[in-house]
DNA sequence: CGTGCCCCCTGTCAGC
DNA sequence: TGCTGACAGGGGGCAC
């Protein structure tokens, strides 16, 4: 049960803290799950509260009687009847912290898309929507709304697997293509998730340890360095300010 | 509505 | 050393 909230950070929050602190406290959390890139902690009563790390937010368990102290850039700390307690930390404060009932809560998943690990995910469904779209397929990766839980990282990782150029549009990737697309971008998150995810530099898991996919990366972050398929050498571009990286010769660019 | 751009914020690193 | 600018795994808001 959380017994109290105290908000070091208000800008972290979607509503004022005192509003958000009152709404948690007493909370029960009954199961924690994931939407996308947010961790979901859905609470009785009526209480379904998303959090999004955000660049480099970190959630960490904080046991009772711990003599080490808070990390430095708490912000929201939840008391956990017990004395534990549960840490929200943010470098940056892109993370957001954001409080539903059950039924706002499902009308904003509805704004999110596909789990691309779902079962409903499928490279059918797929192909529907790039045709929807004119997007650079790395920015449409990017979208939220479209599939949920793709970053930069892994969205570079599955163009160089399908052999997708990143600023090619959505609709006009080749139908041979996206099967290729759906398996690659299904196969990197596996991958990852696996080994815990990708450390470049920030991120950690809520034991403190770094992810091992990083060294496993065959394209994002290696500027310069020759291509793992072919005597190519990785480029990065810039699409919609943030890095993109693709072999020329693996991933030829729109027309 | 779809799309693209800017911005939020702090820390680190390369180059001078 | 110290300064400056570029860059970092995300996503909301706004203009067009």
């Amino acid at each position: 049960m959380i017994a109290g909230v105290r908000v070091r950070r208000p800008d972290l929050l979607s509503e004022p803290a005192g509003a958000f602190a009152r709404g948690m406290a007493g909370a029960e959390i009954d199961q924690v799950g994931r939407r996308g890139k947010n961790v979901v902690w859905f609470c009785s009563p009526d209480t379904v509260l998303v959090i999004n790390l955000g660049m480099t937010g970190r959630l960490l368990f904080h046991p009772r009687g711990d003599p080490a102290p808070l990390p430095i850039h708490t912000g929201v700390t939840f008391d956990l009847a017990g004395g534990d307690a549960a840490v929200y930390s943010d470098v940056r404060r892109f993370g957001r912290l954001r409080r539903f009932s059950g039924r706002s809560w499902r009308r904003w998943s509805r704004t999110l898309g596909l789990e691309p690990l779902g079962r409903s995910f499928t490279a059918r469904r797929l192909a529907a929507e790039l045709a929807r779209s004119r997007s650079p397929i790395r920015s449409w990766l990017l979208d939220q709304r479209r599939v949920a839980g793709i970053g930069n990282i892994y969205a570079n990782e599955a163009l160089f697997l399908a052999g997708i150029h990143p600023a090619l549009p959505a609709r006009a990737i080749p139908a041979a293509k996206v099967a290729p697309l759906h398996r690659a971008m299904r196969r990197v998150l596996r991958a990852a998730i696996a080994a815990c995810g990708t450390t470049l530099r920030d991120y950690r898991d809520p034991a403190g340890l770094e992810g091992s996919f990083g060294p496993r990366l065959v394209i994002y972050g290696r500027e310069g360095q020759p291509c793992v398929k072919c005597p190519g050498v990785v480029l990065r571009t810039v699409i919609s300010n943030r890095s993109a990286f693709h072999c020329p010769h693996c991933q030829p660019p729109p027309q």
